[in-house]
DNA sequence: GTGAACCGGGG
DNA sequence: GTGTACGGTTCAC
């Protein structure tokens, strides 16, 4: 089965795990949840004094403590593991051990339970795994209601990734428009007018509440018929991808305020479950179980690079065609009038839906890829900046490779961090003027270059050292082991290195399908390697290291004002250079 | 000059 | 949920 998506549950004093898939054969679709109750959660302490240590946390009300050998930024130490008996015991007994005098710290006390379980049994969502045993349904270990829509089985072997090419799935998107004489809309006045409908199934509907000549609307008789003929569709659509445009924060918020006032269900999970929201910092994202929401106004946000990310700016910078747009002040008036500008109303909100499933099926493929490689559910993927993204995909390494993952910063680290600020690229003002013979040196990939070069990682920076023995960095002198690599150089290398063999792969295939996924996977890798430069001086990063950041940006200056020496000795005069690059002028007289 | 407050998208 | 965005700009003093 493709796995969707994973959380957990409490029954009794246990965690189960439950994995959200779907199964598709022939033309059924099949919604499935596995539950693993067989996972426990875990953090690492570091003692003072190894043998008390073991002691007084025997003394808690922990499962198990043993001592461990793991490496910590390369250097073997030894850790104390503890494993407790439910994921909501560590916030409870981890502040207790750390003030134990016999512990010096404590790791990985921070990293939610479903991601523990992703990363410690080698899955990826929105990749295909394996389920042994599943053909056991024991429902017993859960309360069933009667309209699950998913199979449940609980989980009697393995469960294991396997190779998989991308998923084909199923992807609904939705848009609201509310009825609102007296600006932005208050959920508490202002009723939902209609729901349009979006699936790349061939799926176009408009639901409301007045009539018309038009067939993709379907009339129902109040605006609770509206929200209660959404829930059914999309329980019969049965999609593995929810799509919107702002949609965390204004679409499922308006739909759950005013189904919660007109008494209807929102039970649109695949296990029966309401519509939740979870708090983001202050954002809000929108949750349905068994299915993903994807917002794709904060895709929109990471990946381009606009004035404004309104649904038609951004459909103009992708399609490269104007969509015309009811200014939401007038929405109102279009629904009263009736007749004609009630039609064009239905037409523009049904587009609103139709143009975020196309938006989605170019866009999502990238974060869907990103999801594969980095290993967490496409839900957190599609909402994580590209500094967690990073960290996310070093978590996975870092247990991979037995390394202990740093700490995150706390308060008065982070702010201490902000204060400081890595040296920058090179920048030479541009030559007035207007230039002819224009030639460009690209530098884009000199940052993972240098850091793969000079091995530029915590785990290598040394302080004293001889060239010899480590590469030294211009201005600062920073040192960094030449070996053994390093552990984000020898990650950076691996990811470029897969980069190559898909480019490589790209060209030699003669499918044209094929040739289109080679190309995501690459741009995805291409993207991670090029964020990875930019996290060393990224405050809330656990691999922080301002003296990396420096290290890296000082060799770039120093590489690019070499290259463009060398380039004016062969009669290229710069005129303008900034960080990775420079524009330079021929003159010819060589 | 500095730190707090606000803003984005959506109707 | 083993949790608490983000980065840029404007406002208020």
């Amino acid at each position: 089965m493709v796995l969707l998506d994973i959380d957990y549950i409490t029954r009794g004093e246990k965690a189960i795990i439950r994995l959200f898939g779907r199964e598709k054969n022939d033309e059924n679709e099949t919604s499935i949840i596995v539950l693993d109750d067989g996972f426990q959660p875990y953090i690492y302490v570091v003692p003072r004094d190894i043998e008390e240590c073991q002691e007084q946390i025997e003394e808690l009300n922990v499962e198990k403590v043993e001592k461990v050998e793991m490496k910590d930024l390369a250097k073997n130490k030894h850790f104390i593991k503890v494993t407790f008996n439910h994921p909501q015991d560590v916030p409870k007994l981890r502040d207790k051990i750390r003030d134990l005098p016999s512990v010096k710290d404590i790791r990985e006390h921070d990293i939610p339970f479903y991601r523990r379980y992703l990363i410690d049994k080698g899955l990826f969502p929105m990749a295909e795994v394996e389920v042994e045993g599943k053909t056991v349904p024991p429902l017993d270990i859960t309360e069933i209601s009667n309209n699950y829509l998913a199979n449940i089985f609980k989980l009697q072997g393995e469960i294991q990734p396997i190779s998989s090419d991308f998923p084909d799935l199923n992807i609904l998107s939705l848009d609201i428009e509310v009825y609102n004489p007296k600006g932005m809309p208050k959920s508490e006045e202002d009723p939902i007018i209609m729901i349009s409908l979006s699936s790349n199934q061939g799926l176009q509907k408009v639901i409301s509440t007045e009539r018309s000549s038009l067939d993709f609307v379907e009339t129902v008789k109040n605006e609770s018929e509206i929200i209660k003929r959404f829930v059914e569709i999309i329980q019969k659509e049965n999609p593995d991808l929810l799509i919107g445009y702002n949609s965390d924060n204004f679409d499922f918020p308006y739909i759950k305020d005013r189904a919660e006032l007109l008494n209807i269900p929102l039970n649109l999970g695949t296990d029966g479950s309401q519509l939740k929201f979870m708090k983001k910092g202050y954002a809000n994202a929108a949750l349905v179980k068994g299915r993903v929401h994807v917002d794709l106004y904060l895709i929109m946000r990471r990946y381009l690079q606009l004035d404004r990310y309104t649904l038609e700016r951004v459909y103009l910078e992708l399609f490269d065609q104007e969509k015309q747009d009811i200014p939401g002040d007038e929405i109102h008036h279009y629904w009263s009038e009736g007749g004609e500008k009630l039609e064009t109303l239905f037409k523009y909100s049904l587009d609103d839906a139709v143009t975020v499933t196309e938006i989605g099926e170019k866009m999502l493929p990238l974060t869907l890829e990103l999801t594969r490689i980095v290993g967490q559910p496409f839900f957190d993927v599609a909402r994580m900046a590209t500094g967690q993204l990073v960290e996310w995909y070093l978590i996975r390494k870092a247990y991979e490779q037995g390394e202990v993952v740093p700490n995150k910063p706390s308060a008065s680290q982070y702010s201490n961090r902000r204060g400081k600020k890595a040296s920058g690229g090179y920048v030479k003002d541009p030559v007035k003027g207007l230039h002819e013979n224009i030639v460009y040196f690209d530098f884009r990939s000199l940052y993972p270059s240098i850091i793969i070069s000079k091995n530029v990682s915590p785990d290598t920076l040394v302080t004293e050292c001889d060239d010899k023995k480590c590469h030294i960095s211009p201005e600062k002198q920073y040192m960094f082991l030449k070996e053994p690599a390093g552990f984000v150089p020898s990650i950076i290398g691996n990811i470029l290195h897969e980069r190559m063999r898909l480019k490589t792969m790209m060209k030699e295939s003669s499918n044209d399908e094929e040739k289109k996924f080679l190309n995501v996977q690459q741009e995805a890798l291409k993207r991670l390697a090029n964020s990875m430069y930019g996290v060393y001086g990224y405050s809330r990063f656990r691999w922080y290291r301002l003296e990396c950041a420096d290290a890296i940006t000082a060799w770039g200056r120093d590489y690019i004002k070499k290259t463009m020496e060398k380039a004016e000795h062969f009669g290229f005069k710069p005129v303008y250079a900034d960080t990775d690059g420079f524009y330079a002028v021929y003159h010819g007289n060589h």
